[in-house]
DNA sequence: TCCGTGATAGACGGATCGGTCTAAGACCCC
DNA sequence: GGGGTCTTAGACCGATCCGTCTATCACGGA
């Protein structure tokens, strides 16, 4: 008992985001988990303490990316009240994030990349954020009245997630404009 | 010389396959060349006779797939005559794509996603790709006589993206569709 | 037939992979 | 201060990583 807020709870948590730094930069297979030791100055055991493998640890991290990620997604559109507004803050809190220096894509998309099988618990958790993402997106297109809000939202997340890879293969500064403008449209062709 | 036609040149098209199928469904780190080596019938020498490294055999994968869908695009666009019956051409290729059993997503994304470094010889790959696809979108786009061309093609380079992403990541078998009517929606908003 | 050239098989190299184990350390309560 | 518990450092494990080397093999020309 008691071991959240002692060494454990903190070592813990400097693995993960260390792995999260790490395998953002350079993926999940490239990073093995001696860097990922080496870098937060843990020691093996401490990792096999807490996690039963490097697929749990990599699970872990998603996991706290998902979480943040919610978090900062329900703040940006908190203060909006109908709808379009929504909808439309969404683009806007994806465009600040691509415009952070840190921002390197999507880490759900690379997981995806490097972990295609569908029952795998790395494709799992990225099944789950993306399905709560396109949760998000149908919840405030039905908002906006639309006459076939699911088409809509489809289309719009469409535009979302490839404004994000193309933001971050291409680096194009300007996808994620675009990609409101083009919401935009087809919000008010859908009403 | 008269390498071309011997079992040279058999070799380095069966590395090439076989390093194409194994990297679509693994990962480009999680296949070693070991295992590229064994499921080809091969020996590491003939490997290293035809590339240098590991590297440059992916490099090579990535041309042989690029030229593949070059082609395959050309040939599906081609008989269209104007701009728009381009542009959701298109759309249609890439549903048929989606479609195929085979389809795992874009190699091309894939490697975008487990070599971010912008000077590597493999993202270089991956970025000349979409140059060329998305100069292909602008070209029809410009047909349709579209107010702002480069716009609209944009928007439906973002959908195209999106598509095959969301297509490959989540296995939505109505995402391209779904992405043809958005871009049926901003073609005509775009005249 | 014999020779020379170039491709091949597969052993081998050091490095690193994910993961385990042991021995020592740090800490707790009494 | 002593005894028990939990955590840690780092040696160690077999497997595999990418790449090299050597010894053999197949084949074309004279």
């Amino acid at each position: 008992m008691a071991q959240r807020g002692t060494k454990r709870g903190n070592a813990r948590l400097q693995l993960i985001d260390t792995a999260l730094d790490l395998f953002d930069r350079h993926g999940f297979h490239a990073v093995g988990i001696d860097k990922i030791l080496s870098t937060a100055g843990l020691a093996k055991m401490t990792l096999y303490h807490h996690f039963a493998s490097k697929e749990e640890l990599i699970v872990a991290v998603l996991e706290k990316r998902d979480t943040a990620f919610r978090a900062d997604f329900a703040a940006a559109i908190a203060d909006d009240a109908d709808g379009r507004a929504k909808l439309l803050a969404m683009f806007d809190a994806i465009e600040a994030w691509t415009r952070d220096p840190a921002f390197r894509g999507s880490l759900f998309d690379k997981a995806a990349a490097e972990y295609g099988e569908k029952e795998h618990p790395v494709k799992k958790a990225v099944l789950s954020h993306k399905a709560w993402l396109f949760g998000e997106v149908r919840r405030a297109a039905a908002a906006t009245g639309a006459a076939d809000p699911v088409k809509l939202a489809a289309e719009l997340f469409l535009l979302m997630e490839g404004a994000v890879l193309a933001a971050a293969v291409t680096g194009d500064r300007t996808a994620v404009r675009r990609a409101k403008a083009a919401a935009e449209t087809l919000i008010a062709a859908a009403s």
